[in-house]
DNA sequence: ATTGACGTACGTACAGCGTACGTGACACGC
DNA sequence: GCGTGTCACGTACGCTGTACGTACGTCAAT
C-alpha cells in the first residue's frame, strides 16, 4: 500500500543516494515500483513533497535536554544533535535550507532553544535574537561543510584556488596551507565556543544590571 | 552581437524579476531576441550560466576598504557591504549561495577580509577560522532574509506557526509577539556586533598573551 | 578573385520533466 | 443491487536542456 510517508522515505533516500537533481517523481515511483501520477494521490505537488522531506529530516533531530545543566552545555549540546543530522542527511540538508517551509516540523527544536535562552536569563526578545543569531551560523556552517559551498569558503582541498597571484593576492596566497585545509568538526566547535561565550556575556551583563553588581550566575564554563 | 555578458545580464534580470525557476535558456533567448541554441555559442551549459551569474553578482561587491580604520570597523563594513549587495539581488543571492563555485571571482572580498584580520592581531590560522565563522553567520543570516519564497515575505514564522498549541510549545507560543515579527537591520547588526565582540575580545587575549599585561589594542569600540 | 576555414545564429529533434484528466478496480453502507 | 469513495494507473500536454546539422558572414591564403 502507498502512502504519504513511504513516497517521503523513499525520497530521502534518493536524495541521499543520487543527489537532489536526480529525484524526480517518475524515478521516485519507479523507485517504489509504482506509477508515476499514483503519486499524486498522496502528494500535491512535488514542490509540497520537497517540503515534507524537509519536515522529515528535521524530525529527525534528537534532543536529549537536560534542563539540570548549565544552559550552555545545552546550548552546545542541542547545535551539536542538529549538526548530527545534517551529517546523517548532507544532500537532504541542503533541501532543508534552501526551502522555507511553513510547518511546524521544526517547532521543537525552537521551543527546547527558547526554553533554555530563557533559563540563560534572557528576555523574550533577547532570547529570540539569539535564537537566530545562533541559527544563522549553524545554517551557515552546514551550509560550508555539506559541500554546496557558499561564496569563498574553499573547503575542497586544493583545485578550488590552485592558481591565486601572490602579486594579487597576497594574504590569499600566504595563508594558503590554513584555506586548503579544513577540520569541520574543529571550526563548527570553535564558532560554537565564540557565539557561546559571547552569550555568556551578554547574559552576565543583564545579570550585573539587575542587581548591580557582577555575578557569575549565568557565565560561560571552561 | 551577442556575448557571453549580455547572457549573463539577461539572466539576473531575469532570475530579480521571475525567480530562479523561472529560468530557462528559451527564456533567456527569448529575452534577447535570439533563437535558443545561439546562447550554448557563449555559454556550455546552464549550469555554467548560473555559475557566471553567482560571480557576476559577487562581483558586484563593492568595498571601501580604508585600512587606516579601526579593524572592528572594516569588518562591520564588510559585512555590510556584503548584505547590501544580497539584498539589491536578493532572489541571485540565492544562486550565489545554493552553488559551489570554483573560480576566483568571490576572492577579492577574502583577500580584503583575511588582511583584515591579519591587522587584528590574529596568526594566519585564527585569521582563517574568524572569517569562516564570520562568513557562516553572514551566509546564514542571509537565508533568513532573503528567503526562497517567489514573493516577497518579510514575515519569517509569522503565518507558519499562527496554531501552536500552548500547551505543547508553552514558550513559542508566549515568545509569539517576538517570533512574528522580525526587522532584518536590526537582527543583523545585534549579531554583527556580538561577533565582532567576541572576536575583539579573542584579539585583546592574544594581544594580552604577547605583552604578558592587558593592553586596550584590538578592543571593540562602542 | 577564388577558395577554404572558421565563428556565429538558427531550426529541428529527442529524451525527460511535472502534472491535468479520465478510466477502471475494489471496498463500503444502504 | 447500488451508488459512492478511494486508489492505482495510462495517456497526453506543454514545458525543459541540449545534441546535431545547416546556413550565412568574415577573413587569410592562394
Amino acid at each position: 500500500m502507498l502512502n504519504r510517508n513511504r513516497i517521503v522515505t523513499a525520497a530521502v533516500e534518493l536524495i541521499e543516494r543520487e543527489g537532489a537533481d536526480a529525484v524526480s517523481m517518475r524515478r521516485i515511483a519507479a523507485e517504489l515500483g509504482v506509477g508515476v501520477m499514483s503519486l499524486y494521490n498522496h502528494v500535491p505537488s512535488k514542490a509540497a513533497l520537497l517540503d515534507a522531506v524537509a519536515e522529515d529530516v528535521l524530525s529527525r533531530i534528537g534532543f536529549t535536554d537536560d534542563p539540570s545543566a548549565h544552559w550552555t552545555d545545552r546550548v552546545r549540546i542541542q547545535a551539536r544533535a542538529f549538526r548530527r543530522i545534517a551529517h546523517h542527511y548532507p544532500r537532504s540538508t541542503m533541501v532543508v535550507v534552501s526551502r522555507q517551509l511553513g510547518s511546524t516540523a521544526g517547532l521543537l527544536p525552537v521551543e527546547r532553544a527558547l526554553a533554555t535562552l530563557r533559563d540563560a536569563g534572557f528576555d523574550g526578545r533577547e532570547a529570540v535574537r539569539m535564537l537566530r543569531m545562533f541559527i544563522a551560523y549553524v545554517v551557515g556552517s552546514l551550509l560550508r561543510e555539506v559541500g554546496v559551498t557558499p561564496t569563498f569558503a574553499p573547503v575542497r582541498a586544493g583545485a578550488a584556488i590552485a592558481d591565486v597571484d601572490p602579486a594579487l593576492f597576497p594574504v590569499v596566497s600566504e595563508l594558503r596551507p590554513h584555506l586548503d585545509s579544513c577540520d569541520h568538526d574543529e571550526e563548527f566547535e570553535f564558532g560554537l565556543e565564540l557565539l557561546v561565550q559571547a552569550m555568556a556575556v551578554r547574559a552576565d551583563a543583564r545579570a550585573d544590571r539587575g542587581t548591580g553588581e557582577p555575578t557569575g550566575r549565568g557565565g560561560a564554563r571552561r
